[in-house]
RNA sequence: GGCGCCGUACCCAAAUGGCUAAGGGAGCGGAUUGCAAAUCCGCGAUUACCGGUUCGAGUCCGGUCGGCGCCUCCA
């Protein structure tokens, strides 16, 4: 098995993973809290997360991913109050539209998505057991953590508990120190509530997480993850609180992806940009639900799921990506190459390339290349493609192999196009080379079926108006109408139709 | 104020201190084409700036300028 080398926040160093039960590998990904719809980007960590299941899969690691969904919340308890509907209704419907989000980028590959609401008796068992070891206390129906009890406190972060001011208001009087947090917060008059050792009310927000990934993955598990923003306090609390209660570490590598930012046009009121041409102020501004983004449903619709993935997964998963519809299409046009060949590749051997079972295994996917050049230069390929995988997922680098490797399948299919009357050997080796490139994609979790056209509604009806067009120019070609031909074509390439002439006949697609 | 990140070509973006600084988009040449489209070939970088360490620096150290994150809810 190949040595796959992790970045751990705690550490601050690429690490070799070195999992807890050799061959397993369980991953806690901190969900979302559903309150309001999602938007981009909260599907950045499920996304890279997805990715790295699928791929430690195919290094032969037997993974579990779990992301929690967090349905209970001051914040649902605000929606709930302001749309008159129940917390419960409020968290169903955006736990619902969670998991449409999901679907449409390709992550499947979830294992458990536990709900703060169902894992409550072991919330409580938890909060118990803290308080029974001395490192939580009770106050006035709260319960609280003390961090003065946990010596590592603040290691994940690089903090000390001392400097911490911790949340104001009404909790501050009840805590010993500013930088306790609340593990169990008493229920006022109206909120929905559990009952408790310490009266009716509802757990704090770290609590949960901490109580979730030891039902499902244990006292240590392998892999913790989340966006960047929630080093601390969250994820530095999980730790206080596990750690502490079980006397062991809680993961062992920590890994936090960047946070998208969203390019605004900044005002310009006055409408006159012509002075300086095209500069254009614009600013980077954090993505937030409350500054409103959002729409997810609509951006799925114009770009499609499949652009919004490989937009995502072209970065490094720990840079900050700096989201615009212009950066998504921009990336949409490196994706129209791979298409183009798939359609290559259907002509020339009468076989779909989504129809291609992926080689599931790394240990599978090795060609014996012999001396054929293109077999080689595939292996070589791959190899550049794994190898950058193996550090630290580098989806980012490792996309270059995948652009190179289809540009050297294209090479082939043109000298095979070339001789006319393809000969069986060229394309049992072309076949086995475009099987890499189904291996390697699918690692990605890209291109696992053809992509929706539903958007631009190529209706039974204009393909068949299409066909016609193309064979009235088809006709007029062959009469040297040319002027005719390329009336029919400028009039399609305005339409957003672009003709493809070849010598096995004339092929329409709609951009 | 405390902790931390980033600055690579027109745009996006990769690069354990070591060969000509990946790849994509846009653009410009060329092959191909009736002309296009697609594909292939080719073209493009004082790595923000200044200094230091080193045989060797995009990478390490110090400084300057610029952008950003966390410290309160965040994916």
């Amino acid at each position: 098995m190949n040595t796959l080398r992790v970045y751990n926040t705690l550490s601050k160093t690429k690490e070799p993973l070195e999992t807890v039960r050799p061959g397993n590998v369980g991953i806690y990904l901190c969900g979302p809290t559903v309150y309001k719809e999602a938007h981009i980007g909260h599907m950045v960590g499920p996304v890279i997360f997805d990715a790295i299941k699928r791929y430690l899969t195919y290094c032969g690691y037997d993974v579990t991913w779990v992301v929690n969904i967090t349905d209970i919340d001051d914040k649902i308890i605000e929606q709930s109050r302001q749309r008159n509907l129940p917390m419960a209704q409020i968290a169903e419907e955006m736990t619902q539209d969670y998991l449409k989000n999901l679907a449409s980028f390709g992550v499947d590959q979830i294992d458990h998505m536990p709900r703060a609401t169902e894992t409550m008796g072991e919330i409580v068992a938890f909060i118990q057991d803290l308080i029974d070891k001395g490192f939580a206390y009770e106050s006035a129906g709260d319960v609280f953590f003390d961090v003065t009890r946990d010596s590592d406190y603040g290691k994940l972060s690089n903090r000390s508990a001392d400097s911490q001011q911790g949340e104001g208001g009404g909790a501050a009087a009840k805590k010993r120190s500013p930088g306790d947090f609340a593990l169990w917060k008493s229920a006022k008059a109206g909120e929905p509530s559990w009952e408790s050792p310490w009266g009716a009310g509802r757990p704090g927000w770290h609590i949960e997480c901490s109580a979730m990934s030891r039902n499902l993955l244990g006292e240590t598990f392998d892999i913790h993850g989340g966006g960047l923003d929630l080093v601390f306090p969250h994820h530095e609390n999980e730790i206080a609180q596990s750690e502490c209660r079980h006397g062991k570490p809680m993961a062992k590598y920590w890994m936090h992806n960047g946070l998208m930012r969203a390019s605004t046009a900044a005002g310009k009121v006055g409408g006159r940009g012509d002075r300086d041409g095209e500069e254009q102020a614009t600013t980077d501004t954090k993505i937030s639900r409350s500054k409103g983004a959002g729409g997810l449903a609509s951006l799925v619709e114009r770009q499609g799921g499949e652009r919004l993935r490989f937009f995502l997964l072209r970065t490094h998963y720990r840079s900050t990506i700096v989201f615009s519809e212009e950066a998504v299409a921009e990336a949409g046009a490196g994706l129209d190459t791979f298409y183009r060949f798939f359609e290559r590749y259907e002509r020339l051997t009468g076989e779909r390339f989504y129809d291609l079972q992926p080689i599931a295994r790394r240990s599978e996917g090795e060609i014996d290349a012999g001396d054929d050049p293109l077999l080689g230069q595939v292996n070589e390929h791959r190899d550049s493609f794994l190898s950058k995988m193996d550090d630290d997922f580098n989806t980012g680098a490792a996309m270059s192999d995948l652009f190179e490797l289809v540009r050297t399948l294209n090479k082939h299919a043109q000298t095979i196009e070339d001789a006319g009357s393809p000969n069986a050997d060229q394309l049992v080796t072309f076949t086995r080379g475009v099987l890499t490139l189904r291996e390697l994609s699918a690692i990605f979790g890209l291109f696992r079926q053809p992509p929706a056209t539903s958007a631009k509604a190529e209706s039974e009806l204009a393909g068949k108006l299409l066909d016609l067009l193309v064979e009235l120019r088809t006709f007029a070609r062959s009469k040297k109408d040319f002027a005719m031909a390329d009336k029919i074509r400028d009039g399609l390439t305005s339409l957003g139709v672009t003709l493809e002439d070849r010598k096995d006949g004339t092929q329409w697609r709609i951009e």
